[in-house]
DNA sequence: ATGTGC
């Protein structure tokens, strides 16, 4: 346990927060809420904790609505830090009757996809300068065309990939016209609830819903801050049934990515974390995190479609992703099939059990279904199989969690060399050499207890684990 | 999270 554990828990109880830790499971409420449910951290010791990211994470327990509306429970995964916007990071939220726009926040639908591909790692490397200036040229400098006609982009973002696929086969423009459209197809089933979401197209930026063609510049890009595009090696199967099931074998090489819905995400979530606030009742007092629910049931109903029209948008945003490396690939290594494994979202709303579950940074982790939980840059990423834990609200970590902020990284004074950084020996491609700092192996958790600390606790089951061999970050 | 800003 960090030594300066008890000196925390004090410090928060003098403010009216109650911690108690049992060595795997923080509990936390504010004292004076008896109604409120506590919160659960699950963390196991000597991983840093904040006290920022508990004010956070009982606050959010302690919201209610005016309507009714109330929050039934609160769990955080073991990536659990500080967020931004007021909610904490790995939070999942089970709620009735409301929901919380900034309980998802402005990255709705960030998530994970990973495709395997049957290129032997020396074969891979010997190719290694080729594939990088290929994949730069699509990631950074626009050499992609992700163009699509204006019934595909409304077909995306009202019914999801298998919308945007049925219009594409119409029209086929851009990427989809070199892709494998049967394939897409096929691969649908391999995305979380098939990638298919009830949007309404009205709630997308402008530029998406025009007459005639719509290219989008944000569409097939990375974005910032943790997102990623990883070469990977399969290092080790640990459950070889369910590995083969999936498609993966060792030595394959890995593709994993991490990224959201980009500006359509930030879009809708500004202007929903706005219409909250507008919405809460004449004389409510407002809750002292400043985080809003929504209560009134046709509200509610209306901010869930705008966020599954940005979740449809991030389902497609990471299929062009992967689709322009998978073309790549067969550029370079010929006809190789990169099957997708799975694509899940970790920062989204969904229903579960009567109500609602908003996870901000966490994933889902139903009975049987594939769980992907990335590593640090340089450290080992993991597929697991998912336990359906409701202890845990059916939800794993979607990573390993920051230790340090990115402010605190690049200017707060951290030693900058590589072997303090971690970074010796880590292949990382960007153009702005600041975001390898910022996003340092030092910057995180270490996966490994993270990762430990969830099959332990029952939530998920190891499949295999990846070795990094190359990182894009923009 | 954001071609940002602490």
């Amino acid at each position: 346990m960090q030594p300066n554990l008890n000196r925390l828990l004090r410090a928060l109880a003098r403010e009216g927060l109650e911690v108690t830790y049992d060595g795997h499971l923080y509990t936390v409420r504010l004292l004076g809420d008896a109604n409120a449910p506590p919160a659960e951290v699950l963390l196991p010791p000597d991983l840093p904790v904040e006290g920022k990211a508990f004010r956070q994470l009982a606050h959010l327990a302690a919201l209610k609505h005016p309507t009714g509306g109330a929050v039934l429970r609160v769990r955080a995964t073991p990536d659990f830090h500080p967020g931004d916007s007021g909610v904490a990071i790995g939070s999942v939220l089970h709620t009735r009757g409301l929901v919380v726009p900034g309980a998802v926040g402005t990255d709705i639908n960030c998530g994970m996809r990973l495709h395997v591909a049957d290129i032997g790692v020396e074969a891979f490397l010997s190719r290694r300068d080729a594939f990088v200036e290929r994949m730069k040229g699509h990631y950074f400098f626009g050499t992609r065309d992700v163009s699509m006609s204006s019934r595909a982009a409304e077909a995306l973002l009202r019914d999801g990939i298998p919308g945007w696929l049925l219009e594409s086969m119409e029209q086929p423009l851009g990427c989809a016209a070199k892709a494998d459209l049967a394939q897409l197809d096929k691969e649908s089933t391999r995305i979380h609830l098939g990638g298919a979401l009830e949007g309404e197209p009205s709630w997308a930026p402008s530029g998406l819903v025009k007459p005639g063609v719509v290219r989008d510049a944000g569409l097939a890009t990375i974005g910032g801050g943790n997102h990623f595009v990883e070469v990977q090696r399969v290092e080790a199967v640990t459950d070889r049934t369910r590995a083969w099931e999936w498609g993966v074998r060792e030595g394959q090489l890995a593709f994993m990515i991490h990224s959201g819905s980009r500006d359509v995400g930030k879009h809708v979530g500004m202007a929903w974390q706005d219409r909250a606030r507008a919405a809460w009742p004449a004389g409510a007092p407002y809750p002292d995190s400043g985080i809003l629910p929504l209560g009134e049931p046709a509200l509610v109903a209306e901010y869930l479609r705008a966020e599954a029209t940005a979740a449809n948008y991030a389902f497609l945003n990471r299929l062009l992703l992967a689709e322009l490396l998978r073309l790549t690939l067969r550029e370079l290594f010929g006809d190789v099939e990169a099957p997708l494994v799975y694509d899940v979202p970790h920062n989204i709303t969904l229903p579960y059990e009567g109500g609602w579950l908003a996870r901000k940074g966490a994933c889902p982790a139903e009975a049987e279904q594939p769980v992907i939980i990335p590593g640090s840059m340089g450290a080992a990423s993991y597929l697991m199989v998912g336990c359906g834990d409701a202890a845990a609200l059916a939800s794993a970590s979607h990573g390993a969690g920051r230790a340090r902020s990115r402010f605190d990284m690049s200017r707060g004074g951290a030693d900058r060399r590589e072997e303090a950084l971690g970074l010796t020996g880590v292949d990382c491609i960007t153009l702005r050499q600041e975001r390898r700092v910022e996003e340092a192996p030092a910057a995180y958790k270490p996966i490994g207890p993270v990762v430990a600390s969830q099959v332990e606790a029952g939530i998920v089951r190891e499949v295999a684990r990846m070795a990094p061999l190359l990182t894009f970050k923009a």
